[in-house]
DNA sequence: GATATTTCCTAATATCATTAGGAAATATGT
DNA sequence: ACATATTTCCTAATGATATTAGGAAATATC
């Protein structure tokens, strides 16, 4: 399996050589002579394993978000209400995208730009990601400690929005200070959206 | 200055055309020679009115953004109370949206991809339209409508990040059904983060 | 060791964005 | 009205770059 083994690193060359140059330049500017230079091939050793430029955008947040998807579950697991569980997600997700700057700045800045968008394998992916936070805002409503009136999809796009809003303009501002920095205040702000209204008093009460 | 006018004539043949190809088939799939065509010109008198493609494209959303921000000071006046004002501003913006949906999908999905955005008019101005968010929030912290300990910058994050998010939904969505949907009630969602606590209670405390 | 397959390369080819150079139309000054 | 300057436009270049052709070198398979 030398073979296949040797076509897996070539490949993974060309892709983490897109990722850096796209993320550096933009896609517009990135040439496919530069990354194959990079990757040290020519321009059509590079066609052996990607179809074009569009397909190699594709394919790089495609790697990224799979994997976001494959360790959410475990992430969320014994995690006891729905409050703890969304902390969780925005902190594990920040996390990973500061872990992964160049992937988030390739899905955050040029995916949506991209036409065919929305009948990717990201697409569906990252709309699997978010409904997870739907299903913790209807567990929060059921069990109380959210508003019974709460709409799960509603709540889920100010979530998801204020989240989105405060990655993309860290990438845009090149990562120059710590996505961290007011997170737990932002939380605390768009958890009070969410909570019941009078927590102190109670918060179960019959139709 | 028959001259003149006939060139303010072709010059907004050249940058409707262009808004229209660029928001139906994407920047990078938009040739200067559709636009051109479109327009009724041959591809080199088009260089005799913008620099070239991406000098076309940031024209675009500078002229929807600095009109928007004219007419903003005059929408505001009069409004009476921060929640209030915050209303007007999101059902403002969202009709502006509405009415110019060419121009909010280069301005959402097309010039953040771009590396140039930053220093470009367009994000002053755009900076300029969120600066009054700022204040809205300043002011209903004073006022005691809203929180005492509201961080008015972040809350423009949830603000804006929200609204950011329904509205590249829908641009992604081709616009197939209206934002005003379910404006209501996210509205009233985020400014339950915002309101003072305990409404009917006194909300004035002493540090 | 011979053959098939994979990987890669050097050169086309094709598609644009942009520019050159000049013609036609229009404005300006007399 | 006429001559000249300026503006607007056009038909080709030119140049950059994505993609393909065709085949050589390396590697795997039998």
């Amino acid at each position: 399996m030398a073979k296949s083994n040797s076509k897996e690193k070539t490949r993974d060359r060309i892709i983490n050589s897109a990722k850096k140059l796209f993320a550096e330049q933009g896609y517009q500017k990135t040439t496919i002579v530069d990354i194959s230079r990079q990757a040290g091939l020519s321009e059509a050793a590079l066609y052996e394993y990607f179809q074009g430029k569009e397909d190699l955008l594709l394919t790089i947040p495609d790697l990224w978000v799979s994997e976001l998807l494959r360790d959410l579950d475990e992430q969320l697991f014994g995690i006891k209400g729905a409050v703890n569980k969304l902390r969780k997600y925005l902190w594990w997700y920040i996390r990973r995208v500061e872990q992964a700057p160049l992937d988030a700045k390739i899905v955050y800045l040029f995916l949506k730009t991209n036409a065919n968008f929305l009948n990717t394998e990201v697409y569906s992916n990252v709309k699997n990601l978010y409904s997870y936070l739907v299903d913790i805002f209807e567990e929060g409503r059921k069990t109380g400690e959210m508003k019974p009136e709460l709409n799960p999809l509603l709540a889920r796009d100010v979530f998801v929005g204020t989240m989105d809003h405060i990655i993309t303009r860290w990438l845009l501002k090149d990562m120059t200070y710590s996505l961290f920095e007011n997170l737990e205040t932002i939380f605390e702000l768009m958890v009070d959206a969410f909570k019941a209204n009078h927590p102190t008093l109670t918060s179960q009460s019959i139709l």
